[in-house]
DNA sequence: CAATATTGTTTCATAAATCGAAATATAAAT
DNA sequence: ATTTATATTTCGATTTATGAAACAATATTG
């Protein structure tokens, strides 16, 4: 029985060192673009969602609504984003990037992704989905629910727009 | 091109969703044992390293050293960490755990990573070995160095004492 | 319809995290 | 002995983070 101890050992070791160098990363791009990296991990979330409010973010994060006012008001404070109630629900407020968040975030030196994307597309096309099978694999087990429910889809409301 | 543009992207979707639960873990862990997340996360290095400085830490959290000091002050403060200055040089200041410190942590309940190593350990062997090397291999290509030195006994100074 | 409950966000108060620059102390080098 | 380099801490200032309470809008239901 050792050997299957070790091996999860191992694997926690290799997703530490992966923990490590994404936030490595975060924190590289976030001090050049001059935003915290607070602050830049939420303009990439909002970015990334077709349409969310601020409970979606907050969701999104791991953080209290409390902590996401703060951080819109001073995304808004510069212009990243807008914040705007719709007609619908007008409890709700929707968060959306600005002209110039989206030229921030086209600016930003994604050295490390891009970096990362080269040795990957570098891979042969079969460990390619060899590793993406495993990635995905890894993130079903991780969820709270049910394993086998490995949704690639899962993201809440965050499907990129076109 | 198209297909492979396509699959790292969900890779990076998968990798997001890693991160997710890992970070939804550690706050809810550290809320339990009622530190900071922060806080938590430290000592948890500190339990894994055989042994290790102040700026070691700071390396290994991509912390300033500021703030690490800052950190290690309220651990010591609540006795579950100790420092100490080595007759060998005496600007480094070595970080050990308390009994206390190593208390809080055996008690801490690790139910998340208790469920994935359930998991993990339902798998076929094989996929076990599989998902190891993927992880290992993706550590490798997220290293900022050559991606084929990717060293399984990377961490620093950070191996477990036994 | 009106009273009530629920939902979504913000405000407030407070503690902690975070950083850079300067201060301090020790060690190493010349 | 000076100088240079290393390791940590102190200081000052901003940001993050949280829970509780306040607000506002929507939904429920009696």
């Amino acid at each position: 029985m050792p050997a299957e101890i070790d091996i999860f050992k191992q694997l926690l070791i290799a997703l530490r060192q992966i923990l490590r160098a994404t936030d490595r990363q975060s924190k590289q791009i976030a001090r050049e673009t001059g935003l915290t990296t607070a602050q830049f991990i939420a303009l990439q979330v909002i970015d990334a969602a077709v349409s969310l409010t601020a409970g979606d973010l907050a969701r999104a994060l791991n953080l209290g609504h409390a902590t996401v006012t703060a951080i819109l008001s001073r995304l808004e404070a510069l212009d990243l984003i807008s914040r705007s109630r719709p007609d619908s629900d007008r409890r709700r407020v929707i968060v959306q990037l600005t002209v110039s968040g989206r030229g921030l975030l086209d600016d930003a030196p994604r050295v490390m992704q891009n970096l990362l994307e080269q040795r990957f597309a570098a891979l042969e096309s079969w460990e390619q989905l060899h590793m993406l099978g495993a990635l995905q694999r890894l993130a079903g087990l991780m969820d709270a629910r049910d394993p086998e429910a490995a949704p690639v889809l899962e993201t809440g409301s965050l499907n990129r727009a076109p």
